[in-house]
Parts: C-alpha cells; sequence; structure tokens
DNA sequence: CGGCAGTA
DNA sequence: TACTGCCGG
C-alpha cells in the first residue's frame, strides 16, 4: 500500500482548528479500511447488525465527519474506480494476506490469544461491495459531497487539489503527492491519543501536513524525478528493485537524471515502465463533482442506520443535532459576512 | 475510531 | 476539568 517516501517527509504538524474553513478531498477506500480495522471489540470483532452485516465504517464515517464539520472542515469524499491492470499483482497479494490473517485470527481465538486475534481481524478486514454502497450512501444523505472516480481515488484527489477546488488531499498514503497533490493531509481525526495494541502505552496521533513542493525543494528533484523514485523503490504497479529505498533512488536520480537512465546503469529493468510513470502522469480525472456541502437528510439516515441496522436512535439525534447546529453556525456566519460587504 | 459515563 | 476505559452494532 502507498510508497515508502516516509524518510523524505518532513510533515508540519496542525491542529484541527487549522483546518477550520478548508475543504479536503478524502480518500474514501482509505478511510473506510481503517475504520473497518480499526472499529472493533479486544477480540477482533466488528459491530455488526442483528443480519450480521457489518457495520463499523458506518458508526466511524458517522461521528468523524459530523466532528469535521463542527471543526469547519468541509470533507468530499472520492472513491475508486477501476484499477490499472498493472495493480492486480499487488491486490491478488492482498487478497492472500487478508485470507491468512483469517485464519490466524481463528487459531489465536482458540488459543485464547486476545491481542493477536484482534491483530489478525485488523488485518482480515475486506472491503465487499455492501460495505463501499452502505458507505456512499450513508456520506449522500449527509449531505457529503462523493466523487466517482475514474480510477485511483488517489488520483482524482490529487487532480481536485492541483486545481485548488479543494485545499488538499486527506490520505494515510502518500500517493497522491505522486500523482501531484499539491498538499496531503494525513491522521485526519480527533483524539490525541491512542491506546496501543497491549500494553498500557499510549501514542500521540497528531494532524500532519505535508507540501509537495517542500518535498522537491528539500531534495532537489522534479515531481516526475520523484515518481521516478518511487517506481524503483518499488509502487502498487511494479515491485520496484530489491535494495533500492529512498536515500539509493535519490543517488541514482540525481545521478542519471531519470529512472531509465539510472536502470540501464545498474544494469536493471522495470516493465513497463513508461506505462507506470503515466499512471502518476497523465491520469484520467473527471470534472464532474461538486465540493459542496449540504444538510444531513434526517428521514434517510435514520431508516438506514435506526430501522435497518440497529443503531441507538439518542446517539443518531445527538450526533446529528451536532451537525446542524455547526452547519447553522456556518450559514450565520457567512451571512454576516456578506452583510459586511455590501451594508 | 469516537462518544460518554464514571472517577478523582 | 482531565483523564481513563468501556461500549457502540
Amino acid at each position: 500500500m502507498g510508497v515508502n517516501l516516509t524518510p523524505l517527509l518532513e510533515p508540519h504538524i496542525i491542529g484541527l482548528s487549522e483546518l477550520g474553513g478548508k475543504t479536503v478531498a478524502v480518500d474514501a477506500f482509505n478511510t473506510i479500511y481503517q475504520f473497518l480495522s480499526s472499529i472493533r471489540q479486544p477480540d477482533g470483532t466488528p459491530l455488526k447488525d442483528a443480519k450480521g452485516r457489518v457495520t463499523s465504517h458506518l458508526s466511524g464515517i458517522l461521528y468523524r465527519n459530523v466532528s469535521l464539520v463542527e471543526a469547519g472542515v468541509s470533507p468530499v469524499y472520492v472513491f475508486d474506480g477501476v484499477p490499472s491492470r498493472l495493480k492486480a499483482e499487488t491486490l491478488r497479494d492482498r487478497a492472500e494476506r487478508r485470507t491468512r490473517a483469517k485464519e490466524e485470527h481463528e487459531e489465536a481465538l482458540e488459543v485464547g490469544d486476545m491481542e493477536r486475534a484482534r491483530t489478525k481481524a485488523m488485518q482480515s478486514s475486506r472491503m465487499t461491495d455492501d460495505i463501499v454502497n452502505t458507505s456512499r450512501d450513508l456520506l449522500t444523505h449527509m449531505g457529503i459531497p462523493v466523487v466517482q472516480a475514474p480510477g485511483e481515488g488517489e488520483a482524482q484527489a490529487a487532480y481536485m487539489a492541483k486545481k485548488s477546488d479543494v485545499w488538499a488531499s486527506g490520505s494515510q498514503d502518500l500517493d497522491s503527492l505522486l500523482f501531484g497533490a499539491p498538499r496531503l493531509v494525513r491522521n485526519l481525526t480527533f483524539s490525541g491519543r491512542r491506546k496501543m495494541p497491549g500494553r498500557n502505552q499510549y501514542r500521540t496521533v497528531n494532524i500532519e501536513v505535508i507540501e509537495l513542493d517542500d518535498i522537491l525543494s528539500r531534495i532537489e528533484v522534479s515531481r516526475e524525478q520523484l515518481v521516478d523514485m518511487a517506481i524503483m523503490m518499488g509502487t502498487d504497479y511494479h515491485p520496484g528493485i530489491k535494495g533500492i529505498g529512498p536515500k539509493r533512488a535519490l543517488g541514482l536520480i540525481k545521478k542519471h537524471g531519470d529512472a531509465a537512465s539510472a536502470l540501464d546503469a545498474i544494469d536493471e529493468e522495470i516493465e513497463p515502465l513508461q506505462e507506470i510513470r503515466n499512471i502518476f502522469l497523465e491520469y484520467e480525472a473527471t470534472d464532474e463533482y461538486t465540493i459542496k456541502l449540504g444538510r444531513p437528510d434526517r428521514g434517510r439516515i435514520t431508516d438506514l442506520l435506526v430501522e435497518d441496522m440497529g443503531f441507538s436512535n439518542s446517539r443518531l439525534s445527538s450526533a446529528l443535532d451536532r451537525m446542524e447546529s455547526a452547519l447553522d453556525e456556518r450559514e450565520r456566519r457567512s451571512r454576516q459576512r456578506s452583510l459586511d460587504m455590501f451594508g
């Protein structure tokens, strides 16, 4: 998943309030996957409705977006379209790993190792059509814009950020930077402190902003060269060259200018190199989207979450109250602003 | 993950 | 008020 550019990053840590008034194009699959894996009981069981359907993602989507709206953020969710055929092997590997994790989860349960059971359950999270569809429905009912990407969601999010329709792309993965997003927000979450798996340890989760130009100017390469570095290190579309990490990739690009020459020099090959570069540099994106936040449709949300999935009506109600108050407050402010301008 | 009740 | 830990579905 994604690219290991971590050593090249200098993330800027911000508070949620600094995102107030900003629009962020969130990678929907990335976010849903995180909810699916983390919203679980200690033994690894996800939240489910009476019929046994997983509901963890819906809980996550509901509460996170209410909080985002309260913080003044306008989220837009970008859903993946058709993946490149070059991604097939990566997708197969992931499916295999999930299957293995599921077996290990059951083994751990039998032995009564709950910590391991939870970890393995998290790794076995699978995104079904039903999960994707219910996520899209809930977002739509909440008035949160949903964009269907023709290809990679991260590419579409990058396109929107590049056009300044949104302030940043939001994902844990770094790929949207390769797709040309000028700005990436990671850890778009609220709890500053999170308890680690087993022990009484805590880790602090900060919201990070990464600027593409910061990276490029610090290591003095172009985006095309950064893409070439990533390809040599390995991406979802090709495993890359063994032994090439960020440091060696940078050295090779500095010395040879691009991946083709660098690979030539070390007598290695990546096929089809130009096609992989084009995934990052020449991708299709759609202009058919809105970024305007609407209002939640309480009836539809209640039908989906309370009637169909068995969510608590009072919990839902108070979440939606919070969201509506936040939207009212926004409207009040913007009315006041136009009054100031014309009055 | 994020809300909220319970605790100090 | 701040923090901890359990519950949600």
